[in-house]
RNA sequence: GGGCGCUUAGCUCAGCUGGUCUAGAGCACCUGCCUUACAAGCAGGGGGUCACUGGUUCGAAUCCAGUAGCGCCCA
């Protein structure tokens, strides 16, 4: 049975089919009664809404290795996939669908429609980047799907707040949080992001009660200065020490506020006087405290000017609400700043207005600046998981890849912990299990505790969605149940993560771990780099710079995208990648493809890889190759405990292409062409069949697509799939020392004749014969494998040199100490030949001078150890050698 | 301001415990090949004062310190 293989692979049928196979049997699902040692994954679970970007295809291609690599190696493999329900931005996504379409707003279907509203658009959105995930290959337990708000992950959620309440770790407080008026929620302090911005400083003129005197205040943010209820300066400031505890208006509202005294004040910042605004400024906020200072709220949950605004506590003589002019209210807090100062302006208290570069918190979601906002929220007490948390670090319960470089980052975050705004004001969510009755009394409970004679509301807010994700490794597998996956596939064993949400969730998920299950989550944590466009900036839709993977996928593969994605990554760093570089994955898909192609045309119906019955017959290249396998065996696997992803790919990638197929397959080809004895054909056919096979297992963690589609080819009766074929184990005994030595000779001595001919510029068909003038060891190599001569270097025959050989018009090669002549008649251009000795003469020259010098070096010699000594001796010794050779050589052009 | 990382060929990057580095790979470039697996390929080649300065060492791309530039995170 020949069959016609195609000349370039086309990986689109294979690839669905292969999934599809993988799928329906199975293969992907754990079983928690196998008996084997677990490995275990879980899924950052990307948001719902989004789709697979260049980021997700890199994390996933990772943990998809070593979730194959481990499924290959005699472990229970769980890879768990699963979704978040990601609160902010799956409410903004539906919201905006909601408009477009209908022109409503989620107040106008109303919560428990709008909610409903966003399960519907989740039944018919939320797959699709979990299909991309397979379209990219990932070996995910799809039966173990979760949601983090399915049932049971919302009944683990709910556990842990009424547990952490009860403990007296959750409260509730009235504090200055980060709002989004954008999303119209708070946000917790590490989803602000904070950017240099080229703000403005304006200095104000605040007038002295009853007087046309005035100090002058810098500010930033001069819009809110109706919620003022005090200036201050530094203790420090002698200059100002007087002015202490007299007052001036605020300008607007016409309020006489106190000039305070507060350390907090950087004399040196602007005119040394600063306003203080408690209910818009985290640090006025806690100087307010400090002071007993009124809180006024000056703007809504919308960023726009209060028409009255209230106060909200402090002693103080103002009155609860405060009106604010006409020409203020309602205004936007930008236009609002416009506003004051072109009032301030025209009414003389503005002094001037600086440029000022200041850094200015974002929300890390919508990306709009962060109003700093007085509301009652929930919160975590966080100080007492901190010093588990860290010690699970220091004493290496936890460990981080690579080694060494975010632990400071973890440390820092620990150390200086601070409490966890965990409310949302928003709908799509888990909502907080709180419940209040009219007198303002509230119980937490996980259900609704309303009777009859008493009616109980719950609270509004949701909880952040990083309140679910910290108990993804558990809640995902039954807790709070005690279930049989709980209790084997828990901790996991590695997570692999991109390090910009290790505060949001890597040490969230360690802490939660430690509080819940006294134990940690996961074992190691792998960071895996950013993926940036070939300029090396970060792929965002704003740029335009980004790469559809989905799209790459179609164009080149999945194994290719992959493929290339891990090539170009070092351990840990970012990758900088561009369209182009996706061809790298094709090449190797399809040198592979071709290689397999030759095996087949030359094997006829038997794919057999049985290869031991015919190691009699063995010759150099095939001890070789089985030494040089052996090889890249171990150091795949050495590299990818280590998780050095790049440095494994690269190994088994110049190990197929070099070794086997830039060598082996050439050398073995006179063999399957004309064979001398039957047996010298099967020998190569059967090794060489062994050898694609396993180069397949190695590769399929990798590129797990083209390589089962090869694979099966080669599998035997009891095999079904490469996906749970068990690597081989490393053979010392196809380690070779020697057949490695002597193909390296080989390898050289034709390279040298290549180059040789190259450089004189002999025609590509002509053949040659070569004189050598070698020991008789190496004669005997030289003359047992001049098949390959003959073949790679079309070399015809080769003989000793004699005594009476003619070194004229013979082109002169030194190898290793061994002398080739190549007699070129009337081939040689005397000219050429000379130059081309001149140039090895230098270079030998060089290598040797240095080598002088280092040798001289009495410290080297006597301090050195003696085997470096010794070492570079031999190379003098060699080097020498040629260039005795070369130089006699040379000089009979000279 | 604090922490971390990066700077090696035209481009994107490897180079782990200092000697085996005479510094590699892919792409790009030059030359020759449609050699019956592969032109998405084969063979050969050119191209680097390893950012800079100093130190440790017999020996530094590699370790240490400083300088400059770039990037990320935190405040």
């Amino acid at each position: 049975m020949s069959r016609e293989i195609a000349k370039i692979y086309d990986p689109k049928v294979v690839e669905d089919k292969w999934y599809q196979e993988w799928e329906n049997k199975h293969y992907f699902h754990a079983d928690p009664d196998s008996g084997k040692p677990p490995f275990v994954i879980v899924i950052p679970p990307p948001n719902v809404t989004s789709i697979l970007h260049m980021g997700h295809a890199f994390n996933n291609t990772i943990q998809d290795i070593l979730t194959r690599y481990k499924r290959k190696t005699g472990f229970e493999a769980l890879w768990l996939p699963g979704t978040d329900h990601a609160g902010i931005a799956t409410q903004a996504v539906v919201e905006r669908d909601l408009r477009s379409k209908e022109n409503k707003t989620r107040h106008d279907l109303g919560r428990e429609k709008f909610v409903e509203r966003v399960w519907e658009w989740k039944k018919l959105h939320g797959d699709t980047i979990i299909n991309q995930l397979k379209n990219l290959g990932c070996s995910c337990d799809w039966e173990r799907e979760r949601f983090t708000m399915d049932e049971g992950l919302s009944t683990a959620v709910m556990r842990v707040f009424k547990e952490l309440y009860d403990k007296g770790l959750i409260y509730r407080g009235q504090r200055i949080v980060n709002w989004d008026p954008a999303s119209g929620t708070a946000l917790s302090d590490d989803e602000v992001d904070h950017k240099e911005i080229n703000g403005k400083l304006y200095h104000l003129r605040y007038k002295f009660e009853n007087s046309e005197d005035y100090i002058v205040v810098a500010t930033t943010r001069p819009e809110t200065l109706l919620g003022d209820t005090a200036v201050a300066v530094s203790p420090d400031d002698e200059n100002k020490k007087s002015l202490i505890g007299r007052k001036v208006v605020i300008p607007f509202v016409n309020r006489a506020v106190e000039i305070i005294a507060d350390s907090h004040v950087d004399k040196e910042f602007g005119s040394g006087y600063v306003k203080v605004t408690p209910a818009h400024d985290p640090n006025d906020f806690e100087m307010g405290k400090r002071h007993r200072l009124a809180e006024v709220i000056v703007l809504d949950k919308d960023g726009k000017i209060l028409p009255v605004c209230r106060k909200v506590t402090g002693n103080s003589e103002l009155t609860d609400e405060l009106e604010i002019p006409d020409l203020l209210a309602g205004l936007d807090r930008f236009d609002a700043r416009k506003k004051i100062i072109s009032e301030l302006q025209e009414m003389g208290q503005l002094e001037k207005i600086e440029d000022h570069v200041h850094a200015v918190g974002h929300s890390y979601r919508s990306h709009v600046p962060i109003e700093p906002y007085l509301s009652e929220q929930w919160f975590v007490k966080m100080k007492p998981f901190a010093e588990k948390a860290l010690d699970v670090l220091e004493n290496g319960t936890v460990k981080f890849y690579p080694p060494g470089r975010f632990e400071n980052t973890y440390r820092h975050w620990m150390v200086n912990i601070r409490d966890w705004c965990i409310s949302r004001q928003l709908w799509w969510g888990h909502r907080i299990p709180v419940w209040y009755n009219e007198e303002g009394e509230y119980k937490v409970s996980l259900e609704d505790p309303s009777t009859e004679n008493e009616k109980w509301t719950q609270d509004p807010d949701v909880l952040d969605t990083w309140f679910s994700s910290q108990l993804w490794p558990f809640s995902t597998m039954g807790w709070p149940d005690q279930t049989s996956d709980l209790n084997y596939f828990y901790p996991t064993t590695t997570l692999v993560t991109a390090p910009d949400i290790i505060f949001f969730w890597v040490a969230r998920m360690i802490m939660a771990g430690l509080e819940f299950m006294d134990e940690v989550p996961f074992k190691n944590v792998f960071f895996n780099g950013l993926v940036r466009d070939e300029q090396g900036r970060k792929m965002s839709k704003s740029l335009g710079n980004g790469i559809d993977p989905q799209q790459m996928v179609k164009k080149f593969s999945a194994d290719a995208v992959r493929f290339t994605m891990i090539m170009m990554s070092a351990e840990g760093q970012d990758l900088n990648i561009s369209e182009k570089s996706f061809e790298m994955g094709r090449n190797f898909s399809n040198k592979i493809w071709n290689a397999f192609r030759f095996l087949s045309m030359n094997l006829e119906d038997d794919y057999s890889t049985n290869f031991e019955p015919y190691m009699s017959h063995f010759q150099l290249e095939d001890h070789w190759i089985l030494s040089r396998f052996n090889f890249a065996l171990q150091e795949v696997q050495r590299n990818l405990e280590q998780f050095r992803f790049h440095d494994a790919m690269d190994i088994v990638y110049h190990f197929f292409w070099g070794d086997y197929c830039d060598w082996y397959l050439e050398m073995i080809k006179p063999r399957l062409y004309k064979p001398q004895k039957p047996e010298d054909k099967v020998t190569a056919l059967r090794l060489a069949s062994f050898v694609m096979k396993h180069s397949m297992e190695l590769l399929h963690p990798f590129i797990p697509f083209i390589t089962e589609e090869i694979w099966q080819n080669f599998k035997n009766e009891n095999e079904e799939s490469i996906v749970i074929s068990q690597w081989l184990k490393a053979n010392p005994d196809w380690t070779n020392a020697r057949a490695e030595k002597d193909i390296l000779f080989i390898q050289e001595s034709i390279g040298a004749l290549r180059n040789m001919r190259s450089e004189m510029d002999v025609p590509p068909g002509k053949v040659m014969d070569l004189f050598v003038s070698v020991q008789d060891s190496v004669f005997k190599l030289l003359d047992e494998n001049k098949i390959h001569f003959q073949s790679l270097a079309k070399i015809e025959h080769i003989q000793k040199t004699s005594p009476d050989f003619d070194k004229k018009d013979a082109a002169a090669i030194v190898v290793q100490g061994s002398e080739f002549f190549v007699p070129l008649s009337d081939l040689i251009d005397r000219e050429k030949e000379k130059a081309r000795l001149e140039k090895e003469l230098t270079r030998l020259q060089n290598l040797e001078e240095g080598l002088v010098k280092k040798l001289e070096n009495k410290n080297f010699v006597e301090r050195a150890p003696q085997v470096v000594v010794e070492g570079e001796r031999n190379k003098l010794n060699s080097i020498r050698e040629n260039l005795e050779k070369v130089k006699l050589n040379y000089e009979k052009y000279a």
